[in-house]
DNA sequence: ATCAATTTCCAAAGCGCTTTGAATAGCCCA
DNA sequence: TGGGCTATTCAAAGCGCTTTGGAAATTGAT
């Protein structure tokens, strides 16, 4: 079923029926009850690429996902932020269009995505200290909302992220309160914006203590279960081994915590873990009382509203730049306890 | 810049330079060569909803996701099986589309994705027992593929699946065969098709050794890691308790190895557990040594034969079905181990 | 040199929609 | 009754591509 079928059931001309469809106001009341419901009737559904032809937008919004070549690592935070931001365009009629694309390449499918119209507006995610990205699409001038900001970047762009530096400064601050002075750092890679962020909070806190930063103590990679584990066995053997630890992820805690028990040693007694916590829908942090003590920041909440978001600079690009910043709750655990020599 | 822009330039036809560009043979090599240079150098690429629109496809593949109203969870697999998708997508010049979208709303979608003409086929995920989609998508003439299978539909149709049941059956022998009698099943939600047949393999084997089924000891629902820590508490204090765990996700087995350590057992030793491994990559089973025993079966390899074995669909509606069903490999742990009384 | 068979290229139609510019109908008031 | 409005409706052009049905140019065989 198409305009013209359903124009010619009708008897009226494809002009109007569009137009009844969309609500413009020059066709008459009684006019638009009459398409209305022939359309529902017949399951008529305006063809996506014609509209768009037509209209020259695409009512898609693109999200490539960068799968960094080292490591064929998807980020697991990604089907959460997508169930978010999907359900923003679900309401407004736009579509979602992924490309899964090895981190080198991605200059090329922002450009290609660009050329061939399939997409009005693009969602830029995982970004880099610097990151490249942010001045190609300004320059191709393909809208776009960060999730995630860019140190470095001077120019203002809209983005929507957590409190990073906030949230492991708080975090760290806590783990200082309870007596705690070796305090380990298992980052993100920290080209990662979010990454070198988390850092500078955790050393804001040390510094403000009065204390002295330990290289030694702060590690960095991928964040896998393995990395945490691995991490905690090296620095568990080190003769001024740390008392607590401070996790970038869940995932990564999991490994630092089977690390303890392997030795014997109980987290929140022996050993403190704060870790922070991006409330995946399959990986909650306990259920009535949290395991981990964590900073603990929706990502599903960000994808809605990062969609959001992009949506509004869509409808309107002279809106002035939008950015928000989320505060990560800190959310006391049995991890965590005052510092016991050991 | 258009294909009209780029004949101009060109001084050919529209049609000249289009036959160049999808490499028809009535246009010269000296033409060609010089069409495919200016295409490149002025990089030119076809408007996808214009060549949608003339050609009558759409060169994009829907995958609708469900998120199950009551849990509002994402299935974790999700990102590696796109990511395996998408590469095969990524390599024909098909898109991705993506619905994330509430189970109760999933006919709707699917009828709109066809009405609207967004794409040319798409991906069935997480198949129940009797799915109605499946007749559904035959009804509407909307080419499938089916990630993983579904008892109870009688004609044929296209799926790729892991065999479940040989799986569970396996691992339950693996168990029966280290002396346990009582082996408890941490399933997932048995509406699910994969689970059924991972329950009918545990229940196979299990009378095939002349013991009986407990139905105390076997349990089903969403699989989260609390889930996996909650029923194995329960488990452990039933008056006779068993001595192993067969679970149906890695992050659940994480869950029942929280429980274990709680009550200071020993995972390998006093109990023995073997869980399904989904080969995801952010979430892998150990390093070097695997963790869990495990039955692995990569999902983002089954992304990855799922998109190909869909585009052949599309290429030619008149293939003979294709089906494929991959063994999953049991990979032995450290989490297993002879019986031994408590 | 001639005619048929290829090659190589082109003009124009059409995909399903929106939107411009204009026509028609209906109404009110002088 | 007719002129001037407004309220409705419509025909046709255009979005950027593919593809049909020729036409023009080249080639080969006679």
């Amino acid at each position: 079923m198409n305009l013209k079928q359903l124009s010619e059931i009708l008897g009226l001309s494809q002009t109007t029926v569009s137009r009844a469809l969309n609500g413009f106001p020059e066709v008459s009341e009684r006019t638009r009850e009459l398409v209305l419901r022939a359309a529902e009737q017949h399951n008529y559904r305006p063809n996506t690429r014609a509209k768009g032809l037509a209209t020259g937008k695409a009512f898609a919004i693109g999200h490539v996902i960068p799968t960094s070549t080292k490591h064929e690592m998807v980020n697991p935070i990604f089907g959460d932020f997508m169930a978010g931001a999907g359900e923003a365009y679900a309401k407004s009629g736009f579509e979602m269009v992924l490309s899964v694309v090895e981190d080198v390449n991605e200059e090329t499918v922002y450009r290609t995505l660009k050329s061939r119209g399939s997409v009005d507006g693009v969602v830029l995610h995982g970004p880099k200290v610097n990151d490249p990205r942010i001045p190609l699409l300004q320059d191709i001038s393909l809208p776009f909302v960060v999730h995630g900001r860019s140190s470095g970047i001077a120019g203002p762009y809209d983005w929507i992220d957590v409190n990073n530096k906030r949230a492991f400064e708080r975090a760290t601050k806590f783990l200082l309160d309870l007596g705690h002075r070796r305090i380990a750092l298992l980052n993100g890679l920290e080209d990662m914006d979010f990454a070198a962020r988390r850092r500078s909070g955790y050393v804001a806190a040390i510094e403000a203590a009065g204390n002295t930063i330990d290289p030694e103590l702060m590690r960095s990679d991928e964040m896998t279960e393995h990395y945490g584990y691995r991490c905690t066995n090296e620095m568990l053997v080190m003769p001024d081994a740390p008392s607590a630890f401070l996790v970038s992820s869940l995932i990564c805690a999991i490994g630092v915590r089977r690390a303890l028990h392997e030795r014997g040693l109980t987290m929140g007694k022996d050993v403190s873990v704060i870790t922070h916590d991006d409330a995946l829908s399959y990986l909650q942090n306990g259920e009535d009382v949290p395991i981990f003590t964590a900073t603990r920041s929706s990502v599903s909440e960000a994808g809605r509203r990062a969609a959001d978001m992009l949506l509004r600079r869509i409808a309107d690009p002279n809106l002035p730049v939008q950015n928000e910043l989320l505060e990560a709750e800190l959310t006391v655990g049995q991890s965590t306890g005052p510092y016991q020599p050991r």
